[in-house]
DNA sequence: TGAGCGTCGGTAAGCGCTTTCTCCGCGGCA
DNA sequence: TGCCGCGGAGAAAGCGCTTACCGACGCTCA
């Protein structure tokens, strides 16, 4: 019925052995040998048998990236970044890497049934994306979940997410970078602290900020930058903060149109919106023209991530460059074994502020 | 170094056989026996090894998805709506499929390399999302590969795309459902029909058109619905329909943005644009806001597929809504062999035209 | 010229699981 | 009492591949 290595052999004159050292390449064959070989393979369209092979070489070709939300550009690019580090486009022998996605929707029991599922196949490698629950029964479970697999040989890179917690929860060492496991963490302190500083420097003293869902890494770090940049250059102004933060529930457009009418209920002369993403910050830029408010005249806006939309969005959106794409990759080199890890086995991506049309100065009163 | 099988068999005290039974749960084993081996599984916290039980079962539990795009939402809605389908909530024993999503990219090649690597996983099954590439060699490859594919077992599902080609391209007898793949088609040409319908019924004449990428089957299908109904309606302004059409090279916002200045450019005085989705047409509002014309005052506009932004863009665009997450859903069944295939495997998914507040009569001269 | 070595290829032993076949023991039936 | 049948469990044969390990051949070099 199917093609085995054995009738390929058979067809070319040669042992099984010798046809998987020519499939694999790790073998001195006489290039003749080699020849009659290929041809009998895909005389034969013999296609590997991956379950086989990931079985007797104790590894397989299967990458898993892990997502919150496959329908979110900012996985997307992520994701696409990794796959493009698989390589593959011509050759396509055998080891060609197979990246596939998983959308674990944000629930932390999706994202652990995975690490299961991936453990099973015994993937090559894991990436991580985006922000951590931060819940402790989730977190711990997680971490003891990725150090197993990190154990068992599968290379684990988390890509803008922070570093796991030490293994031992003294925090009197510094943290050990015994478990191999490689972090790409996004600076979102410092990016969302740029660019509230940005807005200080711009003379706005009222700031509303719609947050992210509570739980995430992400959220909390964003929000962190906000108030520490409040904090230095306008400590009065951060004595509202409180009042003029939004907990928006997701990532999402509504999360920011809901959120800002909620500023705008609270402090109907704030002069600026801040949202912990582009998509939120779409939802604010829209309620807030549905308020007949003008962007930036009347009120200023900011996201974060400047995903593709954000650049030609009307007005083009003021926002905090995450090189996604960039990140995605190194991700996948690291993944693969293909990149050195950085010292420590964690290394930080700078994030960069973009400033365009939708910042100006408050208007006078 | 790991657990396998006979080590939990050992702890238990049985043989590793009736381990594997009861974790297969497809043959009687005494309820004492179970509970022990079940006990032994999690205390030694083994985990199948994937790879062996695919050789020995010969089949894999891996379902893959392939969409052209992983950022577009509509790939994202489709591909959750799938993974949704594969269960395991909660229990997430052995046969918990994982399902995985590969991106093309919209890539020919790239959709062939997927379709050999899933291949040789052995895979259970594979969803293809999205349009097809109307190319006469690739196609051919195609259906080659799906129907070498199904041949060996793997389920195939066509999720929003037209049937393969019958198999005899004589085209004299009705396309034989004798290949087991399973269709599920979107209704592209009967929607735009609707939609374009809807928009002379207002009394528009002057309709431009901005298609999506010129080789898919779906941009192909969205068109001629929209040219027929012109020429049923209005056979005077499919005269200039030529005229009144951009060809988009991608289904994104810039491309509705420059077709939409281009087709300004051609017929400032134009009354209504479609786009051949929502995401050009959000970029065909951004141009037609950014030249100062009011949608749906000057210009009305109309996109396809009712992604969620659609609705609460502003203003909220009239649409083609294709039931993404139900045709998903259905998909994700079929390819577990849950639901029984339509009659003669193909399924025409119904397209409901959504009028909102993007088109309304054109402007009294 | 024969020992020594480098090249290439075959042999065969698994990898960890599934599944057929076989076997055991026990209750029911004649 | 002897047999059949059946529920439950084990033995073992692979599934298709990788990879030691080993042998054969043709060189080189003393």
């Amino acid at each position: 019925m199917t093609v085995t290595l054995a009738d390929v052999a058979a067809r070319a004159g040669v042992s099984s052995a010798t046809v998987s050292r020519v499939l694999n390449g790790n073998y001195p064959v006489a290039d003749g040998t080699r020849t009659r070989v290929l041809r009998a393979v895909d005389e034969l369209q013999y296609v590997v048998n991956g379950p086989a092979s990931a079985l007797a070489a104790a590894t397989s070709d299967l990458v898993g990236i892990l997502v919150n939300d496959v329908a979110d550009p900012f996985f997307g690019i992520v994701a696409s970044a990794v796959q493009s580090e698989m390589g593959g486009e011509g050759a396509m022998g055998a080891g060609q890497k197979l990246a596939v996605v998983c959308n674990t929707g944000g629930s932390p029991e999706r994202e652990l049934t995975y690490l299961t599922l991936l453990r099973r196949q015994r993937a090559a490698a894991v990436v991580l994306t985006g922000s951590a629950v931060e819940e402790t029964a989730h977190s711990t479970a997680l971490t003891d979940r990725l150090r197993h697999l990190a154990a068992s040989g599968t290379r684990i890179v988390l890509c803008g997410r922070p570093p796991l917690a030490p293994r031992n929860g003294t925090g009197e060492e510094p943290a050990l970078a015994d478990d191999g496991i490689v972090t790409l963490a996004f600076d979102n302190r410092g990016g969302s602290h740029r660019l509230t500083a940005h807005l200080l420097t711009l003379g706005h003293r009222r700031i509303g900020y719609v947050t992210g869902p509570a739980e995430r890494s992400t959220t909390r770090h964003r929000l962190e930058g906000h108030r520490r940049a409040l904090g230095e250059q306008a400590p009065e102004a951060l004595a509202e903060a409180e009042r003029l933060t939004v907990h928006g529930g997701a990532y999402d457009r509504s999360a920011g149109y809901d959120g800002a009418l909620e500023l705008l209920r609270r402090a109907p002369d704030l002069t600026a919106v801040l949202a912990a993403n582009d998509t939120v910050a779409l939802g604010v830029c829209a309620a807030l023209r549905d308020r007949g408010l003008r962007i930036p005249e009347d009120v200023s806006v900011g996201g974060f991530d400047d995903l593709p939309f954000a650049a030609d969005a009307s007005p083009a959106l003021t926002t905090v460059r995450l090189p996604l794409y960039e990140a995605g990759a190194r991700a996948g080199r690291l993944a693969l074994g293909l990149e050195t890890p950085p010292p420590g086995d964690v290394a930080t991506v700078r994030a960069e502020l973009m400033v365009r049309a939708s910042t100006a100065p408050p208007a006078p009163r």
